[in-house]
DNA sequence: AATAACCTAGCACGGATGTGCTAGAAAGAG
DNA sequence: CTCTTTCTAGCACATCCGTGCTAGGTTATT
């Protein structure tokens, strides 16, 4: 038998690799060659664990998926055992912060889910995958108003869907004017006007 | 002398080009032979008027600049002279709903601007028409909210652009969740909940 | 120690890309 | 008609890409 290697582990360092070089180059210098470079492997050897650079990719961006899926629904446990208003708020804040590039790590990944999201436009084998993630994103933004009693949830859900993903957008492209306390602003002072009425 | 030729003209021509692979297609596909091969020139003809690759999204990009720009100042100028605050609401809506993919002719320049602005993040040489372009937005934005006495212009000109931002980007990438009713319907409780304070 | 299974490495092919050059076509000026 | 300048077309080269294959290495079990 050969050396024993847990192959999802792989799979998942590989995928890491892929997010390193998007980051650093975009998504067309993913290439099977720049990826085993930066993960250490011979091509030939990536190939072993995808059977396809699309495959490679997809994996890549479930990765991603599954990841941010993790972080927020930790968040959800917390936002629901809130108990006084104040308490409550600012859990929302955190959870849907969790979605912005305020600290590195956040940075890292927003960068990624922008590059995957918009060549899921023109890359038809990623575009199930992006419109899960966007989904998944849009029901958790309703249900949160939904538990907050905002009323005219249909409306309301695309209007703060939308300027949480403009405000990663312009966080990630122009961080210097996007910086983490001014989305953090803007994300407090939607959350006001909410609730106000 | 050769036939005459606007070589401004033909750079248009080709410019034009760019934008339907882009739009077709994505940015990667953008080669100078795709280009070229879409704008019914030969690949020489194309290198006749760009020295560069480089050189020929960069002008695309300026080119889409100073197309969107034309066409929201118009509006400017029109909700200026607007008289009654109804009147002046809706010549807001019109010209901020410019940045819109309400309709097919915008909804080409928004999937190309999107495909521009990210694609700039990692093309180093696209970065400064891109950063224009955003500036653009940024202070037309502030100016049309002070002008219309909303306080705190600081916070609510990023909330607005990234709301703008992030409604585009979703209008483009998932136009069956994000259709233009529901972009309308957005900015309308936007400006209406700014106004009301 | 021998075997069999898994993993790694890499060659070879066809295709695409940007760019440097060169040859020729087109057409107004003399 | 002829010259001269502008424009068009396209070849050639080095590089990178994804993928089909194959050969070699590594190691737990027998």
């Amino acid at each position: 038998m050969p050396k024993v290697v847990d192959p999802e582990a792989r799979r998942r360092e590989v995928a890491e690799a892929v997010f390193r070089v998007v980051r650093r180059h975009g998504l067309d210098q993913a290439s099977l060659r720049n990826v085993a470079a930066e993960a250490g492997l011979a091509i030939g050897s990536v190939r072993h664990y995808f059977a396809d650079h699309d495959e490679l990719l997809r994996f890549a961006l479930e990765e991603l998926t599954d990841r941010l899926e993790r972080r927020v629904l930790a968040h959800v446990a917390r936002a629901r055992s809130a108990t006084t208003r104040d308490e409550r708020v600012r859990a929302v804040e955190d959870l849907l912060g969790e979605l912005l590039p305020l600290d590195p790590d956040r940075r890292d990944e927003s960068e990624i889910w922008l590059a995957f999201t918009t060549a899921a436009r023109t890359r038809s084998t990623l575009r199930p995958a992006a419109r899960r993630l966007h989904e998944g994103m849009r029901v958790l933004v309703g249900k949160v108003l939904a538990e907050s009693g905002v009323p005219d949830a249909g409306v309301e859900t695309e209007r703060l869907t939308s300027l949480l993903d403009g405000l990663a957008v312009n966080g990630v492209l122009h961080p210097d004017l996007t910086t983490p306390d001014v989305m953090r602003a803007v994300l407090r002072r939607h959350l006001a006007s909410l609730v106000d009425g």
